[in-house]
DNA sequence: AAAATATATGCAACTTACTTGCAATTAGAA
DNA sequence: TTCTAATTGCAAGTAAGTTGCATATATTTT
């Protein structure tokens, strides 16, 4: 299966089809990486208002086209929800503060951290892993 | 060991014992839970300042007396960090929006968490699940 | 114990991510 | 093509958190 139809994904969940949604969800499908509101508006700000772009990320995350990624950022962060980009633990560097995503974790491992949690119904997990990536590390050694 | 003493903790951490951290920290250690900056407000606001509470948690968290927890709301979370109160994984109730600690993980399971992230040096890790709490789903039953 | 000094506090004003009201526009149905 | 409800853009608002600066206070020095 190839990557996702920004317009074909909006048909499947029954939003009108509009350029600003199009513009907003093909530049999601085509980056595949974790994006910022702002981050959509410096790239889209000639075609699309803020605003807007605050309602359909919205909106997008009521549909799970996109899902919220747990961090401790001023802004919120997002990533692509769909069978291409499983969920997955992330790792934030503490010396250039940069979030990168890692692999999935497998569900055997997933099945082991929920066996102590008998008084509640889990539905998700996020493991986001704090250090200092590669390239920092070598940085910090010149 | 018993539980931490503001005042001495305040003093080994090389901080000037004032008034005001001394109620701050007082209160973090006697309620042993997650707490935000307007939480703490809401019960010494007759006595100390906003903005000082500010800046308190601020140097509290620098000198490691309290850590951050990792979470998506809108304002800030914390917790004592101390020999009492070890690392350990949260759960999110998306009914009643509440945030619950809980019992921390292995290590053995810790590393295997771990062992996948080569690229990284890894310092620290937030797990946190989302899902319902046992109140919620005892009234939703109602 | 008093004076000196460095730090902490409180108030007002500011910043910034995000939200809301409303009139104008537009997608999709009829 | 016309109609209607949903979407958009602009302006204004909200709320968490920050900053500048004068005053107050904890700790050091005398
Ligand atoms: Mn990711
Ligand atoms: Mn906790
Ligand atoms: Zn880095
Ligand atoms: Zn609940």
């Amino acid at each position: 299966m190839d990557k996702c139809n920004a317009k074909n994904l909006l048909v499947s969940k029954k939003l009108k089809v509009t350029k600003q949604r199009q513009l907003i969800l093909e530049r999601i499908i085509g980056r595949q990486g974790i994006f910022t509101v702002n981050s959509l508006y410096t790239k889209l700000e000639d075609e699309i208002d803020l605003v807007t772009i605050y309602r359909v990320i919205s909106i997008f995350e009521e549909k799970g086209i996109i899902r919220e990624v747990l961090s401790n950022y001023e802004e919120k962060r997002y990533e692509l929800a769909c069978i291409h980009n499983p969920v997955h633990p992330h790792f934030n560097c503490s010396v250039c503060n940069e979030l990168f995503c890692l692999e999935a974790v497998s569900d055997n491992l997933i099945k082991l951290l929920q066996e102590n949690i008998s008084d509640y119904l889990v539905k998700d997990i996020s493991i986001q892993f704090k250090g200092i990536c590669k390239k920092c590390l070598e940085n910090n050694l010149t």
